[in-house]
DNA sequence: CGTCGACGTGAACGCTGATTAACACGCCAC
DNA sequence: GTGGCGTGTTAATCAGCGTTCACGTCGACG
C-alpha cells in the first residue's frame, strides 16, 4: 500500500535530506503555523541552518505548496482507488471511512496545516490545490449519496463536509487518547452520521 | 437571549467604531490568518487607518485575545446555562446541540479564528482560553456520556471533539448552503453520531 | 473662552525574517 | 587531477509590519 511518504511524482528520487525538511516543516507548520515558523526554525529541526533549506525547494511557499499537493493527491488517489475497487454502495462508504481515518491518525499534523494554512498558498497553487480537495471531496460525495439517508444536493455536500469534520478532529483529541480507540469511535460515529 | 456581539464584561462599554474592528479583524484574520493580515489592513476595513487601531486595543495580540476570550466565555456561558436548564440527558443533548450548531451558523468567522489562531495567542491568554474551552467541553462530554452510547472517558472525549469537528464545518460547507439546510443536516448528523 | 480627553493622522523606528551572495567542501566522471 | 555539481555555511540585503511619536481636531464642561 502506497503511503503518503511516497510524495514524488515524476521526477528525481526525494532525497533523504528533503524528506526530513518537509516531515519537519509539517510539524512546525501544524504548531506554530506557517507565518508563525521561520525558515532558520524549519532549519534547524531538520540539522541543516537557515537557507540550506534553498538548495531543495524554492521558496517557503513552494515548500507548503509541495507539502499540499502531496497531501491532496494522495488522498485523491486513494480515494478514487477503493471507488473503484468497492462499487458496492456499503462497502464502498466503509472503506473511504477506513482510509481516511487511517490517514487523520498517522498524521494529524497534515490534516492541520491542509485546512489552516490553504490561504498561505499563491494563487495558482491555491487553485491547484483546491481542484484536487474538490474531487476528492466529489468522491465521498457520491459514496455519501449512494449509501447514506436520503439527501438532496446540498444536503450530501454539507454532509461530506461534516464528515470532514468529524474525522479530522484528530490533531484535537486523538492524541492524547490511547491508540486504537480513537481509530474505532471516530469510524462508528462518521458511519452513523452520514446514515443519518 | 444574550447574543456574540453583546462581548462586554465590566468595563466601559464598547464605542461602536470598537466593535467594528473587532468585526472587520474577525473577517480578516479568518480569511487570511493572525500573521497574514496587517492592522493596517484591519483599520482600513473598519475605515480608519493603520495606527487608529492603538486607541482601541492595546496591540494586535490584544485585538485577538479579546475576540477568543469573547468566543469561549460565550460558549461557556451558554453552555453552562443550558445544561442548567436542560436536566434530562437527551433534552440537554439537543438544546447543546441546537447552540453550537446555531452559533457554528452565524459566525463562522469566529469558528476559523478560534482554532485556527489560538497558537498566536501570548502565554498567558491563550492558557485562559484553554481553561475556558477545557471547561466547555466538560458539559459537552458530560452531556454525551449521559444521552449517548455507553463509552470510556477517553472514548467520550475524542466522541465530543468528533461532535465539534462535525458542527464546525460550517466554515467549509455552509456558506455555499442555503440557510436552513445546513442546520437541520448538521443537527441529526451530530445527535445520529453521538448516540452511536 | 480655555483646556482636557477621546480619537485620528502621517511620519518615523526597529525588528523580524525571507531571500540572495560569496564562498567552502566532497564526490564522481572524464 | 580537475572541473562540475550538489550541498552547506555565514554574512549581507531588503521589505513588511507592529508599534511609537508628535501633532491635529472637536465636543464637553468648568
Amino acid at each position: 500500500m502506497p503511503t503518503i511518504d511516497s510524495w514524488s511524482g515524476p521526477g528525481p528520487a526525494p532525497t533523504r535530506r528533503r524528506n526530513q525538511i518537509l516531515v519537519e516543516a509539517a510539524r512546525l507548520f501544524a504548531s506554530h503555523g506557517f507565518h508563525g515558523t521561520s525558515i532558520d526554525g524549519i532549519g534547524a529541526a531538520a540539522g541543516v541552518s537557515g537557507p540550506a533549506i534553498y538548495r531543495h525547494f524554492p521558496s517557503k511557499e513552494g515548500l507548503l505548496t509541495e507539502m499540499l499537493v502531496g497531501i491532496s493527491e494522495y488522498l485523491l488517489d486513494g480515494g478514487r482507488r477503493l471507488a473503484a475497487r468497492h462499487p458496492a454502495p456499503a462497502d464502498r462508504l466503509d472503506a473511504l471511512v477506513a482510509f481516511h481515518v487511517d490517514f487523520a491518525l498517522e498524521r494529524p499534523e497534515l490534516i492541520l496545516v491542509q485546512d489552516r494554512d490553504l490561504t498561505n498558498l499563491p494563487d495558482d497553487a491555491r487553485r491547484r490545490v483546491r481542484a484536487l480537495q474538490r474531487a476528492y471531496v466529489e468522491v465521498w460525495e457520491d459514496a455519501i449519496a449512494r449509501a447514506g439517508a436520503p439527501r438532496s444536493p446540498d444536503e450530501v455536500r454539507v454532509a461530506a463536509h461534516a464528515a470532514f469534520g468529524l474525522m479530522n478532529s484528530t490533531p484535537r483529541s486523538a492524541v492524547h487518547a490511547p491508540a486504537g480507540t480513537a481509530a474505532t469511535v471516530l469510524t462508528s460515529m462518521v458511519v452513523a452520521a452520514v446514515r443519518g
